[in-house]
DNA sequence: TGTAATCTACGAATGACTTCGTAGATTGAC
DNA sequence: GTCAATCTACGAAGTCATTCGTAGATTACA
């Protein structure tokens, strides 16, 4: 059973170009990250990723195509606990309030807090 | 000019007990963080994270003593700032969502947050 | 067909992180 | 004073993350 590990940093930067792009090639990440890395890094990533089973591949073609195993939305809350777990002590609602403080929000997003605070009230 | 890193996971694990305890020595860290590390797997990380800037060390005893160089709080919006930038798009607001769905707040914790946007409303 | 472009696979170098053992100095107890 | 306990310093090993070059196969096309 392999303990569940966060992603790198490198991972998540090509993770977020999954997401935002959809399936790609390696091509496509490595030309979406600029001239930052080199066409063999991102596949030897990708590769290594697929090992790890952060993404999965397509090799139904010559050029195989990857995407991301997870979504940004699971991923996300797998790192954001991952966060309040080691600095927070487990607790998301410190975790809330250094993030509102380190970070202005937008009236909108706030009002979007709002509202699902205003939720959880309503379910409870 | 050195790149402001975040802490490692072992350094944050001792900055915990450092804020937590208040400044300590070797011994204090090692005994609060269990059998898990020897004595000397403290001692190396603290030696570390004094040549980083993590903690500061008083030697005028033999037994040294060491504090955390930066407060829990400033500490913490760090690693959200980090979070946020490396997961979530630069965005507090939305990683402050994931963390509200990610582990479910106390009643407390959750009228503590409305307070705090409350407030924000205030002075906005 | 032959040549250039493109792809995957893989090895290897580098650096960071983490661990712990050993050595040597200092302290405290007897 | 001697001996055991305790401290710091440091080396070294092992692992993981990241980088990129080279090799070899496949494709495109002139």
């Amino acid at each position: 059973m392999p303990a569940r590990r966060r992603p790198t940093d490198a991972e998540l930067a090509i993770l977020r170009v999954l997401w935002e792009q959809g399936p790609s090639t390696v091509r496509e990440v490595a030309e979406e990250m600029g001239r930052e890395s080199a066409y063999t890094t991102v596949l030897k990533l990708l590769q290594i990723m697929t090992g790890k089973g952060l993404v999965r591949r397509d090799e139904s073609a010559r050029t195989h195509v990857y995407r991301a195993a997870r979504s940004e939305r699971v991923t996300q809350r797998q790192l954001v606990r991952d966060l309040a777990d080691r600095a927070f002590g487990g607790s998301a609602a410190r975790l809330v309030m250094q993030a509102l403080a380190a970070r202005k929000a937008s009236p909108e997003e706030l009002a979007e807090i709002r509202r699902w605070l205003a939720e959880q009230d309503a379910s409870a």
